[in-house]
DNA sequence: CTCCAGGTGATGG
DNA sequence: CCATCACATGGA
């Protein structure tokens, strides 16, 4: 690596972990080991080196400035782990065990809202293939600081242009006429994703149901991943299942918060593994 | 062949 | 309000 800054993080920060996590789809780990992430028009490559070392490969100042909170580096996950008591909620504890090292990602908001319009009733390597296709044909085409190009997420105006063949040409489905119909609607500033974040949860919950094909696994979906809202609480089929399994009482929620949203990442990585 | 995948909108009660 | 159903697509 050309450039490089090297850290050292005593929290849980496990890389392949959060690439296979299912919240973001642009995160390969490569032949020498170091993950690329991509992140909207952005670039990054990041290896571990050692027990809690890492590097990646931009200066410092970069790093802070646009990767820390990307990875959520202000926040102890062991804390949260640790407020799980094994008496209590033994599976939930031990999924926390078996998936340490996940984090929540600070994502694009508008990456994200596509990316899980995308996702809706389908497997994720198909969504990462789909969404791969999307921004190799319709993203902008950028140079790496190696020479190498890659391509940025496509901007609401660059899908807004698209007519619905091209995104049914990316294998989305019948999901093309939502992301279509969403992307225009925030080109055309009918819809505001800047002025969203500004809203509490549940207001945040109801506008984001407004969106032409976001209901409300997608929406929370949103709200946890782009806008970082740690108590959204998404419920998709494996999540479904691991509550029917792990809580057939009915899940305790309330005593979750406000890190709903975490606990669900680790029992839908856990749930994966063992349903 | 059927069933499932990080679901949602439309329709009918 | 709730219960169905159609919707594209590929993998198991």
């Amino acid at each position: 690596m050309r450039e490089s800054f090297a850290f050292s993080f005593a929290d849980d920060l496990d890389l392949m972990r959060i690439a296979q996590s299912g919240q973001c789809f642009r995160m390969t780990q490569h032949a020498d080991g170091a993950f690329r992430v991509l992140a909207g028009e952005d670039v990054l490559r990041i290896r571990k080196t050692g027990e809690n070392r890492f590097s990646v490969d931009c200066a410092q100042a970069q790093w802070e400035k646009r990767w820390k909170s990307y990875f959520d580096m202000g926040e102890n996950y062991a804390r949260i782990r640790e407020r799980i008591d094994p008496k209590t909620d033994p599976d939930l504890f031990a999924a926390c065990e078996a998936q340490k090292g996940i984090r929540i990602l600070h994502q694009d908001v508008w990456e994200t809202l596509v990316s899980f319009l995308i996702s809706q009733n389908r497997s994720i390597p198909l969504i990462r293939k789909s969404i791969e296709t999307l921004c190799h044909r319709y993203g902008t085409a950028c140079e790496d600081r190696y020479g190498e190009v890659y391509h940025a997420f496509p901007t609401p105006a660059q899908i807004a242009a698209l007519s619905e063949d091209a995104l049914l040409s990316c294998k989305m489905g019948y999901r093309s006429a939502y992301i279509l119909r969403t992307a225009r609607d925030v080109a055309e500033g009918r819809v505001d994703l800047l002025q969203m974040q500004a809203l509490p949860d549940a207001a945040l919950l109801e506008r984001l149901k407004t969106l032409y094909g976001v209901g409300p696994k997608v929406a929370l979906c949103v709200m946890l991943f782009g806008l970082h809202r740690l108590n959204a609480l998404p419920v998709d089929t494996w999540i479904r299942k691991a509550m029917a399994v792990y809580y057939p009482k009915g899940y305790p929620a309330e005593r979750l918060a406000p890190f709903n949203g975490v606990y669900q990442q680790y029992l839908f990585a856990y749930a994966r593994d063992h349903l």
